[in-house]
DNA sequence: GTTAGGG
DNA sequence: CCCTAAC
């Protein structure tokens, strides 16, 4: 599949985005992507991630800033200048409120009690990412739409913040990028504070808090639990982006942001979190920045970063190590419902709900593996996954799925064997994913949200390895199931490979186990008490193999099965056989004839009085035998 | 891999 | 229908 767009992966203190030729949004990077920036990292120190795959001129935007200290967003690109206009007002404004919590912070520091506020709540503000250290307030470009930026970033960070705190890092020397189709300039600042993505919340007063609950949700809120306020802060400066995949802890009383998602050219999570998400108050905000913007900021204790990540400073690389044990730390447990609701809860609220995947999937609550589909690490969008977020949750990191195409409750080798014999079904499945990701983006009332919750979860992954015999005749069906989950059950023709009904119930171990109900149906138990007068009961791989070669959901189990039901109502019925008809319509289901259990009781006594012995050259005889006599039922 | 039996 | 021990 091609995967036609330059991708450039860039770091916004601590998140690593990407951005998507052709439409120039920045997205963020998956999990898996940042792990395969590490590789990047790792095994090609001082290479850019630019991964540009077609070619395609590139653009420059920088970000800056101005001599009078204010943040600029430049494009080479003059056709986004508006957008650009929005951007550095944005940019403005969100240094305007980092301006005042700051002063507030010194105001309070000198006072000795806290102030009033005098960050400006009016304007809905929600500043997307405003990081705030030790008192300290670090603003970071909103992600958001970049209309029309193409494929490199030419970064400029030009800060001038004199002051240093705790978290502030040495020297972020400048790197050029060493790649060849696109010149990747990243010139940054030494002062750009505090290790990847670290906030540091903590030390800030309620009243802070609530300064920048108020900045960051537009309102003000009366809670009092600092945890709370903090954990909600947190969340939403992560989660801003509108995107999954964020990776966010909160580690000794430090909130250590991991930011990662991401998106092809091929995939429509780019629209997902494209301007759509700019809602009607961000475009207020815009503009009341800009009018604020008339004072001016002159501490350059707020910083803004954007650095490309093409760098391979000892911090890069330390943090990427961190990261990267961070997460797989994180792995290991789970967010609580709780955490999920309130995750859900915060994005409905924050954004359009216009990422109904990730809410609704994020309630499904499973941990999601991102990547054993993935073929190559530089193909970027065969199967996608939506990623993973990470999160914090009282401390502990957790991961909370956005989307999990991936199956969990059934091992994978069926996968990995049908994909070996059927290559195109993984580009099937990614199609098919992409998709799914349309639809559920575009027409969300389409597909109803049970659906997502009950179904998709486990209903996602490959398709029933009850046939894993020689007709293996749709190995794409797996990867359409979920739509077909969405379509009314078909009729129930023999002969068909497809899987219906499949029903996922919970098992001891926590696990989801599938539960794959077809009905059996009048001509397959009659092909079974066929197979059974033919081969005799017990071959039923046999009997499989002859009458049942047609329908490949029926294995020889479960022909077994069936027979040993067989038997059972047989003799069930067994006492008042005198009545012809169908007596034995019970329990709805298939009614099975009189004269069929009549005949599954001749099978089995004979059976029954053949004990096992005959075994091997007598089997012949005996299935003889029945043969004769079967001939007046069927 | 197949069968039998329990769940 | 699933799981698994036993063959």
């Amino acid at each position: 599949m091609s995967c036609h767009g330059t991708l450039v992966f860039f770091q916004l203190t601590g998140p690593l985005l990407r951005v998507v030729e052709g439409d120039g949004r920045l997205v963020p990077a998956t999990d898996d992507e940042v792990m395969e920036v590490g590789d990047f990292l790792e095994y090609e120190n001082s290479e850019m991630h630019v991964v540009a795959d077609t070619g395609q001129s590139l653009e420059c935007i920088s970000i800056e800033r101005s001599s009078s200290g204010k943040l600029r967003l430049e494009c080479s690109e003059g056709s986004t200048e508006a957008d650009l206009g929005k951007l550095n007002a944005k940019l403005q404004y969100i240094e305007q409120i980092l301006q005042k919590v700051k002063e507030e912070e010194k105001q309070r520091i000198s006072c000795g009690s806290p102030v009033h506020s005098h960050v400006n709540v009016d304007s809905q503000c929600s500043a997307d990412k405003c990081l705030v250290t030790d008192g300290n307030v670090q603003s970071e470009t909103p992600y958001q739409e970049i209309p029309s930026i193409a494929s490199s970033l030419n970064y400029t960070h030009s800060n001038q913040s004199g002051s240093m705190d705790q978290c502030s890092r040495p020297s972020e020397g400048v790197i050029e990028s060493g790649s060849s189709a696109s010149a990747v300039h990243s010139n940054l600042k030494p002062d750009l504070s505090m290790s990847d993505g670290e906030i540091c919340l903590d030390k800030l007063s309620i009243r802070e808090l609530h300064e920048l609950f108020k900045v960051t949700f537009g309102r003000e809120t009366t809670v009092k639990d600092k945890q709370w306020l903090k954990r909600r802060i947190a969340m939403s400066l992560t989660n801003s982006c509108d995107v999954s995949a964020t990776t966010f802890v909160i580690k000794d009383n430090k909130i250590v942001r991991k930011f990662v998602e991401e998106s092809s050219g091929n995939m429509n999570v780019a629209s997902l979190i494209s301007s759509e998400n700019m809602t009607e108050e961000e475009d207020i905000n815009f503009k009341d920045s800009s009018a604020v913007n008339a004072c001016g900021i002159d501490d350059k204790q707020v910083v803004s970063e954007i650095r490309l990540r093409n760098q391979n400073t000892e911090y890069e690389l330390e943090d990427m190590t961190n990261q990267t044990e961070q997460r797989a730390a994180k792995r290991i447990r789970r967010p609580t419902k709780r955490y999920i609701e309130e995750l859900s809860e915060n994005e409905s609220k924050e954004h359009s709900p216009r990422l109904p995947v990730y809410n609704k999937s994020m309630e499904l609550g499973h941990v999601s593996s991102t990547s054993h589909v993935r073929p190559a690490r530089n193909t970027f969008s065969e199967v996608r996954t939506c990623g993973t977020r990470f999160a914090s949750l009282g401390g502990s990191d957790v991961e909370i799925p956005c989307v999990s195409w991936i199956r969990r409750s059934r091992p994978r080798k069926d996968m990995a064997s049908l994909m070996k014999f059927h290559p195109s079904a993984m580009n099937e499945t990614a199609k098919l994913s992409n998709k799914l990701i349309e639809h559920s983006s575009d027409a969300v009332g389409e597909i109803p949200d049970k659906v997502f919750k009950s179904r998709m979860p486990a209903t996602f992954h490959q398709p029933s390895s009850s046939e894993p015999e020689k007709e293996k005749q749709c190995p794409v069906i797996g990867a359409i199931e979920p739509r077909q989950e969405l379509r009314p059950k078909r009729a129930d023709p023999p002969g068909h490979t497809s899987d219906d009904n499949i029903v996922t119930v919970p098992t001891a171990k926590g696990g989801m186990r599938r539960k794959h109900h077809r009905a059996w149906t009048l001509v397959e138990v009659i092909k079974l008490v066929e197979g059974v007068s033919r081969c005799g009961a017990g071959r039923w791989s046999e009997i499989k193999r002859l009458s049942f070669a047609s329908y490949s959901y029926r294995t020889s189990v479960d022909l077994k099965d069936k027979w040993r039901n067989l038997l059972k109502a047989s003799f069930a019925m067994t006492p008042a056989p005198a009545d012809e008809g169908i007596n034995s319509r019970k329990h709805g289901t298939a009614p099975i004839p009189e004269k069929i259990l009549l005949r599954v009781r001749e099978l089995a006594e004979m059976n029954s009085q053949v004990p096992p012995n005959i075994s091997s050259n007598k089997v012949a005889a005996g299935a003889g035998s029945v043969h004769e006599d079967r001939s007046g039922y069927l």
